[in-house]
DNA sequence: CAAACTATCTATAAGCT
DNA sequence: TAGCTTATAGATAGTTT
């Protein structure tokens, strides 16, 4: 609708692609708008430009909350178990993580060392050894000041 | 657009109402699609008719629970219940640890200490020694065995 | 009654500032 | 670069079949 015709495809002028967003971004909502009003209809509408940024509208008649209640009754889509299960799922590696260096922290304070193999307990020792070298750098230039 | 203008609200007769509402929602759902692709935008569209028949449109590139999940870091609105509420919560905690972890063994290896006083470094030294300490008894014990 | 039609209104592509 | 303009494509209100 303008002054030529143009193909549905991706704009690849990134100036281009940025104004036309904004149109039709504003033509978007305003239509939602009038949808809701004249047809009495329940409408969200979420957009993300290319660059992440934001635009909604919702019916004021609605909530978010509704919609989405009724958006899951009506498509029968898994949402919320799939947002659990992804919870989850980083939840599961966090503990991981975090017990991992939980192990690592009681190492260097020398507990809990008694499954080490002797080329283990070489490679802890270095370790204390090079980060009390460094303490004791920065103590003294503490000291020095 | 068509043989009249009218105003935008409700549209009384039931029968129009319903005729506009399928016109509307089609021209609706095709400029969610064309924005999506000229602009490579992310659309969600989520349209109940007033007798509650559901259409939507969601963008190929993402899924709905992306749309929900930037759309919830965006708006700050609080579309989750409880529990996934307090998954969230349990995830910053878990972050929270692993990053006081993550210093203090960074600490333990005498990285990132530039902003510690001297009562900290002499802790850190004190806890470094204990773990030579005991690294080193454990080395005896192991060579005696 | 729904599907097609078409006159008219609206959105917007390209240009301009 | 963000607004304004305008010619034209597209959407659709009322009509017809």
């Amino acid at each position: 609708m303008g002054r030529g015709k143009i193909e549905i495809k991706r704009i690849e002028n990134q100036n281009s692609r940025q104004v036309t967003y904004t149109k039709r971004r504003n033509g978007l909502v305003k239509k939602a708008k009038e949808i809701s009003v004249l047809c009495d209809a329940k409408v969200s509408l979420i957009i993300f430009s290319s660059s992440g940024k934001l635009e909604h509208y919702l019916s004021p008649q609605t909530t978010m909350v509704e919609i989405l209640d009724q958006y899951h009754k009506n498509s029968g889509d898994m949402l919320w178990d799939a947002k659990l299960e992804s919870l989850n799922n980083e939840i599961d590696r966090m503990k991981k993580e975090n017990d991992n260096m939980n192990v690592e922290l009681k190492h260097l304070n020398g507990v809990d060392i008694t499954s080490l193999n002797h080329r283990e307990l070489m490679a802890l020792e270095d370790a204390l050894d090079d980060g009390l070298v460094n303490i004791r750098c920065k103590k003294v230039s503490l000291i020095n000041l």
